[in-house]
RNA sequence: GGCGGCAUAGCCAAGCGGUAAGGCAUGGGUCUGCAACACCCUUACCACCGGUUCGAUUCCGGUUGCCGCCUCCA
C-alpha cells in the first residue's frame, strides 16, 4: 500500500508519489534563534522526524532540509536588550537547539541552512521578483504584490477579499494592497543589515524559506511542512513567491502539525505559557516526553500536563519492560525448532499493523498500540516455560525495527555495578538459598534506595535501575 | 465576519456506515517465600436534536460547548 499524506493544500489524504521515484525531497521550518525552543516548537521537530524516519524506513532516500531564521526582529530585540552581537547570540540558541532536539531524540537534518548565510541568494531571488512584476520597492523596502500572483489563498482556502478584512493596516502607506508582504526591510538604526539595490537592509521573514528550500532542494519539493499557524500566513507567502518565480509548482504536499496546548490553550511564546525543553527534559527522561507526543496524532492538539506525562511514562516503561524481559530470557534459551511459525506469524501480523497505521497519515497513535500489542504478545510468550531463542530474537528484532521508526531506539539496561552492590547481591543469592529471607529482604530494601530493584525470576534474579 | 478543527469510559486516545483498538489509573484473582515483572477478569446509552440508510459513533442538516488561523508565533 502506498503512504496516504494529508495534504493542506487539498484538505484530503492522498497517496503519497514523490516526483523522483525513490527519493523524497523534505522542508521543514526551523525556528526563529532567539530563545531556548519550547515544547510546541519541538512538536515538528518529533512528528517530522517521525515522518522522516518512516520514510527511509520504506525504503525512500529521504533529503532533509530544515531552517534556522537567524535574524529578525524579535532576535535583534533580545540581542539588543542582552547587550550581545546577533550572531552569537544566534549561535548559542542553534547549539542549545541541537542539544534539546537531540535529546528527543531527533536526527540532523541534512541541511541547517541559516538566512545569514543565503543574502545574496535572497538579494537575487527579490531582484527577480521585481522584474517579473510579483513584487516592488517602496521607500528602501521591498513588498510582494499579492494582487498578482492569481494562486494568492490557494492553501489557506481563503479568497484575497477575505484575507483583506483581517490584514493588517499599519505600514499601508508603503504598500500598494494591505495583503502585500516585505521581501526585504529598509535598515533602521542601529540594526544588523546588508547591501542591496535598494540600499541597506534585510530580507523579509517569509523569503528565506523559498530561496533556500530552492537552493537546496531545488525549484519543486515533495514535502514542505511546519506548525499549523505557518500556513497563513507564512507557506502561503512561500508559495507566491516560489511559484512567481520559477512558474512551477513549491511543494506537493503540505503537511501542517497541531499545537501543544497548556490548559487547552495553544502554548506560545508571545502567551508566556511555555515550557521550555531544555528545562522540562532534566525532569522528565526526553524519550518519555517523545513518546507521549507521538502518543497522539500529528494534526490533533496535544494537552500538556504533569498526569499525562506520568501515565505515557508507565506506559513507556511496559514496553521497555516487556523488552527487557526478552532479553533477559534470551540468556536461558535455546533453539527448540518447533512452534515458532505460529509466533513469528503472530509478531508479523503486528508489524503489519504498525506499518498499515503508519501508511496512513503517519498515525502513530495506532502505531504505537501496535507496540503495545507487541509487549502484550512478548509477555504472553514469556509465560511459557520453554521460550525459544529464535523466537525471542524475532521479537527483539521487531520491537527494534518498530522503535526505531519511532525514534525511540531501545536502550538495554547497561552499566555496570559497583563493587560493593555485586557483593550485596552475592550476599542475597545465597541469603535466598539458605531460605534467610529478613537478610535477603533487606538487601533488596537497601539496594532499592540506591535506585537498584532487584527482581527474582524463574530464570534467576535480574536488575534493573528505576 | 471569513476559513478550519474538536466533543468517544475516571483520565489519555484510535476508529469514521455493520452495535466501540490501545494505554494509564481503579477493583478482584493467579504467579511469588514476600515482592516486583507478568497473566486473567472487571468498567462506554460515542455532546444534543433532526434526517438519509436495512443499519450511524461514523454520512447530511441544525444546536450547544471548547479551540485555532485570518497579526509575530511550531
Amino acid at each position: 500500500m502506498t503512504i496516504q499524506i494529508y495534504n493542506t493544500l487539498t484538505r484530503k489524504k492522498e497517496p503519497f508519489i514523490p516526483l523522483e521515484e525513490g527519493k523524497v525531497k523534505m522542508y521543514v521550518c526551523g525556528p526563529t534563534v532567539y530563545n531556548y525552543i519550547h515544547i510546541g516548537n519541538a512538536r515538528p521537530v518529533i512528528a517530522f522526524d517521525t515522518v522522516r524516519r518512516y520514510l527511509e524506513y520504506r525504503g525512500y532516500d529521504v533529503t532533509y532540509v530544515s531552517n534556522f531564521t537567524d535574524v529578525d526582529d524579535k532576535i535583534i530585540k533580545a540581542a539588543n536588550e542582552l547587550g550581545e552581537e546577533v550572531g552569537e547570540l544566534t549561535d548559542r540558541f542553534i547549539a542549545a537547539y541541537f542539544e534539546d532536539v537531540s535529546a528527543l531524540g531527533c536526527s540532523k537534518a541534512d541541511v541547517h541552512p541559516r538566512v545569514t548565510d543565503h543574502i545574496e541568494d535572497i538579494v537575487q531571488f527579490v531582484k527577480v521578483l521585481i522584474d517579473k512584476g510579483f513584487a516592488y520597492e517602496s521607500q528602501g523596502d521591498v513588498y510582494y504584490r499579492t494582487q498578482k500572483f492569481e494562486g494568492y489563498g490557494k492553501l489557506s482556502h481563503q479568497s484575497t477579499d477575505e484575507l483583506k478584512v483581517g490584514a493588517r493596516i499599519e505600514e499601508g502607506i508603503k504598500k500598494e494592497n494591505p495583503l502585500d508582504f516585505a521581501l526585504w526591510k529598509a535598515v533602521k538604526v542601529g540594526e544588523i543589515s546588508w547591501e542591496s539595490p535598494w540600499g541597506l537592509g534585510r530580507p523579509g521573514w517569509h523569503i528565506e524559506c523559498s530561496v533556500m528550500a530552492r537552493e537546496h532542494l531545488g525549484d519543486t519539493i515533495d514535502i514542505h511542512a511546519g506548525g499549523q499557524d505557518l500556513t497563513f500566513p507564512h507557506h502561503e507567502n512561500e508559495i507566491a513567491q516560489s511559484e512567481a518565480m520559477t512558474g512551477k509548482q513549491f511543494a506537493r504536499y503540505w503537511m501542517h502539525n497541531g499545537y501543544i496546548n497548556i490548559d487547552n490553550e495553544k502554548m506560545s511564546k508571545s502567551l508566556g505559557n511555555f515550557v521550555l525543553v531544555n528545562d522540562i527534559r532534566k525532569q522528565i527522561d526526553p524519550k518519555v516526553l517523545r513518546f507521549f507526543i507521538l502518543s497522539v496524532h500529528y494534526r490533533h492538539p496535544v494537552n500538556f500536563s504533569q498526569d499525562l506525562v506520568v501515565s505515557a511514562e508507565n506506559g513507556l516503561a511496559r514496553i521497555r519492560t516487556a523488552y527487557n524481559n526478552l532479553k533477559h530470557r534470551l540468556a536461558t534459551s535455546a533453539d527448540l525448532g518447533d512452534q515458532k511459525d505460529i509466533w513469528n506469524y503472530k509478531v508479523n501480523e503486528i508489524k503489519n499493523n504498525f506499518e498499515l497505521a503508519m501508511d496512513d497519515d503517519f498515525n502513530t497513535a495506532n502505531a504505537i498500540a501496535s507496540v503495545f500489542e507487541l509487549s502484550k504478545l512478548a509477555n504472553v510468550y514469556l509465560v511459557e516455560k520453554n521460550t525459544q531463542s529464535d523466537v525471542l530474537k524475532h521479537f527483539i528484532h521487531t520491537f527494534d525495527g518498530l522503535m526505531t521508526v519511532l525514534g525511540l531506539p531501545m536502550d538495554e539496561e547497561t552499566g555496570l555495578l559497583d563493587e560493593d552492590v555485586e557483593t550485596l547481591i552475592e550476599e542475597r543469592i545465597t541469603a535466598r538459598r539458605n531460605k534467610d529471607f529478613k537478610r535477603s529482604d533487606e538487601i533488596r530494601d537497601e539496594l532499592k534506595a540506591q535506585g537498584i530493584i532487584l527482581e527474582d525470576t524463574a530464570q534467576g534474579m535480574r536488575w534493573k535501575r528505576g
